[in-house]
DNA sequence: TATGTAAGTCCAGTTTCTGGACGAAGTTCG
DNA sequence: CGAACTTCGTCCAGAAACTGGACTTACATA
């Protein structure tokens, strides 16, 4: 297996992961959330190599999950904002900043604090069930392969031998 | 910066970012909720490097991801199992799983069907906030720096110049 | 004794990432 | 005019990470 050949699987985790599975393109998509627009103001909050932003941003825009705007032509001159698509990664984010919060905080808690404008509470994020509004549990979720997996060869495939809970 | 700098930030995106913000460790996650715990399976199902395997196994048994558990003595066996912080990460793997069926899933529909035991629905994963139960939007959320920032510089330094969504 | 299994380690070649210099296209300053 | 500045990149050579495949360990089974 090949880094571009995740994008090929038959499987939604993969497939992200081809896209936003790498350090640097998530740090760009906190950035993003944080209201990041510019190049420079990526290579100076990340400080790693121009190469690398570039190459990054490029990927994201290509994928549709930012767009290159135009905000002045003289000279001319692009920021990076998220598309729809993009914002949808809000809950992949703010996940991952959660478990952050929950796991690597220090004495003195985290480095960051959330407040939910809307009712004014510190925000403790929870992955619910549209359907019926309870917490999501791994234990409670039963996967099985579903119409765009394939042939019946990645289905068999696709669930490990004798167990199963996510995917 | 540097892969390891990660770590360091006073950024809980970042720290977790270090552990879990490569295409590799992810997978291995997906599969780990899947009920994969043997190295050889893991080996199989990814078709990457057996090196790459035994590395991340060990940075996420290290973080306390996972647990080396002994499953037989003769001749020795340990299998690897989601530990309680492993487990709080499903909430980063359904996000990326949701994100990649709604924008990924061809024509036929996601290659794989997740249903909610409790209710009976197949599932459409929502983060919501705890204390209200609404469903969190990067625009209703207010970001700050909090206690476990450091110093006054690094407070300045966390958010970009006029703007602010999430972090 | 030969073969098989599970869980790794080791190695040399390839690919990717890195920092730092450089380029392009326009504006502003003196 | 000419020099310096801005913003957004590209280019390069050295460093680091990834790759497939062979090898190792420690038992079990035939």
């Amino acid at each position: 297996m090949k880094r571009d050949d995740l994008k090929d699987q038959p499987c939604s985790m993969a497939r992200t992961v081809a896209v936003i599975g790498d350090r640097w393109t998530l740090m760009l998509l906190r950035d993003c959330f944080l209201g990041v627009r510019r190049f420079d103001t990526f290579q100076e909050r990340l400080g790693i190599s121009r190469t690398i932003i570039a190459e990054r941003l490029k990927l994201l825009v290509d994928e549709g999950v930012l767009a290159r705007v135009r905000y002045q032509d003289r000279p001319p001159r692009d920021e990076y904002r998220l598309t729809p698509k993009g914002f949808d990664l809000y809950p992949v984010v703010m996940s991952i900043v959660h478990w952050g919060n929950r796991h690597y905080a220090g004495e003195a808690g985290p480095p960051m604090l959330h407040r939910h404008r809307t009712c004014g509470h510190d925000i403790e994020p929870v992955l619910t069930c549209r359907a019926c509004g309870e917490e999501l549990r791994a234990r409670e979720v039963e996967v099985r392969p579903g119409p765009g997996i394939g042939d019946e060869a990645a289905a068999a495939a696709a669930l490990p031998p004798r167990r199963g809970q996510t995917g």
